[in-house]
DNA sequence: GCACTTATCTAAACGGTGTCAACATGATCT
DNA sequence: AGATCATGTTGACACCGTTTAGATAAGTGC
């Protein structure tokens, strides 16, 4: 009954809360930042009481990965279009990078909480296993660029580093002490390509030096 | 009045509680986890009543600010030792990046903890800026192992990136998803290098290429 | 149509939290 | 001595995550 209007099942009487919910969690995650991200907070927001939350998550941090989710969705999207629309290998490696970077800071708190329940679990969300997600794209990214793609442990080790290379920055790109450097170099995307291309694994392997 | 004992001052009648209560929050960080570090909590540990700590701190996140300063500290120290341990300049470089991960491989809690404060400053913390500090031991690190101390900009990129990347590790370097490679490798420390390694900013400048 | 089951939501409560105002205590100073 | 001020306690407030019990509405079988 009612219009299925919104393509997904929509079944129970109110229509479907989880889905409500989330959407709830990121208004509230970019407008109040996460300190106001109480599981009450978004019950409230989405006009249902309190416990309403639990018929759909057993739990705060249930409902929180299931944000994290649709975060890690988008950036994994973000990042095959970077790739995409590459000219060169080496080109290819480095927007990857930057569309990670764009992604946490045009979304900083989302990108807090994803990286937050990841970290809680000790292991890399589930997308990033699988061989067309966005997220492991670096390694054949790597491939690409140069890197022999028999060596597997090598192969690894350098997506590796690269991952936690561009968390890293990721989460301090923001630190005012870099805003001198940031100037000198004229502006942030200057400064995150080149603090990119000083992580060894950014760097074209073909040797013609991009850019 | 009393023994003087414990060394620094212990202005008023319960003695210094600032001091006891910062001990207590590292005790329930290192025995309970972040979670359940709560200010009631570390003042029920210190043996005095909730409302006491705020004699002391104006806020829970000034307490946790002090107990990150600690932290802080003892990784400073962490460092300066381990990169006076090297034989050479290449070892140095590597042997920061190793004595900062190790720091945060025994102390997890505390280490989140520590950068959770300085990332809600967008800041570092202070004792970065000290050039005998420890932290900012990196550059000229950096400059022994071969970097051109004149450049000031590339320096300071380097440091930058550095700086990124051994955090990003320390963050996932726990992650299951690579203990398959850490295996491979045999071990921890074999692994923590091999990654340091690709990081372009720690490997030797001075080309005889360590080890 | 009907009863019955099941999913969904509400109301009310519990223990825990950060914080504050009011008050008590004891050290220090003149 | 008394006054002052730093330090402590008590008790309250609003908010939090979560659970239990009960209301309501949708789907299912007759």
């Amino acid at each position: 009954m009612r219009e299925t209007g919104n393509a997904q099942a929509r079944p129970y009487h109110h229509g479907d809360l989880s889905r409500a919910l989330v959407e709830a969690a990121r208004r509230i995650l970019e407008s109040e930042g996460a300190a106001a991200l109480s599981l009450r907070a978004v019950a409230r927001e989405a006009g249902v009481s309190p416990a309403a939350p639990y018929h759909h998550f057993k739990d705060k941090t249930e409902l929180l990965e299931a944000v994290a989710h649709v975060g890690w969705e988008a950036i994994g999207e973000a990042i095959v279009e970077a790739r995409r629309s590459a000219a060169t290998p080496g080109e290819a490696l480095s927007n990857i990078g930057l569309a990670y970077l764009n992604f946490s800071r045009e979304n900083p708190a989302l990108y807090r909480l994803m990286y937050d329940t990841t970290r809680d679990r000790t292991s890399m969300p589930e997308h990033a296993k699988q061989e067309d997600s966005g997220l492991y794209q670096v390694k054949s990214a790597l491939v690409q660029a140069g890197a022999d793609p028999d060596d597997e442990l090598e192969l690894q080790l350098a997506t590796i580093a690269s991952w936690c290379a561009v968390h890293g920055l990721a989460e301090m790109c923001d630190f005012k002490d870099f805003q001198a450097v940031k100037q000198r170099l004229g502006g942030d995307e200057p400064f995150l390509r080149a603090i990119l291309r000083h992580f060894g694994t950014f760097t074209d392997r073909s040797a013609q030096g991009e850019r």
